[in-house]
DNA sequence: CTGTGTGCAAACTCTTTGCATAAGT
DNA sequence: ACTTATGCAAAGAGTTTGCACACAG
């Protein structure tokens, strides 16, 4: 049991590329080309819910070398880190939130986006009471929403 | 867009098998040998969250002829209807949960196990404001549980 | 009898893994 | 230099699908 630091990417003060390649050594990581890569893609346009899919899309687009197999590599590297977080919402698909902090999802049914909402897990805790040994990781809320009909109400 | 009837499964009056087909036929479906046998599964004891898997295990042991097709065929079925109602909680595997009504679930990490809380999603979407054009479908509550540690609080 | 459901196996999607090569410190 | 990451392709898990046969109504 490795222990890394807690809290979310402070590092927006440092200039350029040496943001990316500050944050990796803060959790004790190798700065490579894919890692710098990756986290510039997630982390330079606010909080994002990619998923690896997408993520490799994009990487390739900018003729970053990153390969599907990397792509899945790092992104999992960094939830097991906490530098994202995985979220498990519509069956299949993994998505990774670059958002850490204690927060809950909308999910359009009808486009599949997922948006952050400012509802804190937390806020929830306190109405349920853990079984006997077991104390609360963690509360995840998915709000589904789906297109308001005219018609019938 | 089909419509189907409201409601859980109230049948349990009805002797033996005939639970089972009234059930089936309130639905408008077929009552073939194997979506008795699987509803019977799914229903003679409690509330339930099963996988594909699991579920085809059980049939085969009692010698149902049901292949992991087919079981997969029927639960998507009887999701689609509201008999059962799917759940993406741990990533990859879907659950499939016999209890449609207005509830939320412990996850238990250590275990994956999974457990009906009476929380209602109906508590939470006042919470929240839904954005323009949408309206709150339903809201999915997971409490993730950890094994309480011994040491250090 | 007619139409629908089932079984099988193959296809498909998402994700992980093994091994040789490339790259970071 | 030494170690760790990457890329590729193959394997793996979970789920869906096409088609011939079986069965329910």
């Amino acid at each position: 049991m490795t222990e890394y630091p807690q809290g979310g990417f402070a590092a927006e003060a440092l200039p350029g590329k040496n943001r990316y390649r500050a944050l990796l050594e803060r959790y004790g990581l190798r700065a490579t080309r894919q890692r710098l890569g990756l986290a510039r893609l997630l982390f330079s346009k606010g909080n994002r819910h990619v998923t690896a899919d997408t993520l490799a899309a994009e990487a390739n687009v900018l003729k970053m070398q990153a390969s599907l197999a990397t792509v899945y590599n790092v992104l999992n590297l960094f939830a097991n880190v906490g530098i994202v977080r995985g979220l498990a919402i519509e069956g299949t698909k993994t998505i990774f939130d670059t958002n850490t902090s204690d927060h809950s999802h909308f999910y359009f049914e009808d486009t599949g986006l997922i948006e952050d909402i400012p509802l804190e897990g937390k806020q929830i805790e306190g109405q349920v009471t853990p079984p006997e040994g077991y104390e609360i990781a963690k509360v995840d809320v998915v709000v589904r929403l789906r297109p308001k009909t005219g018609i019938g109400g």
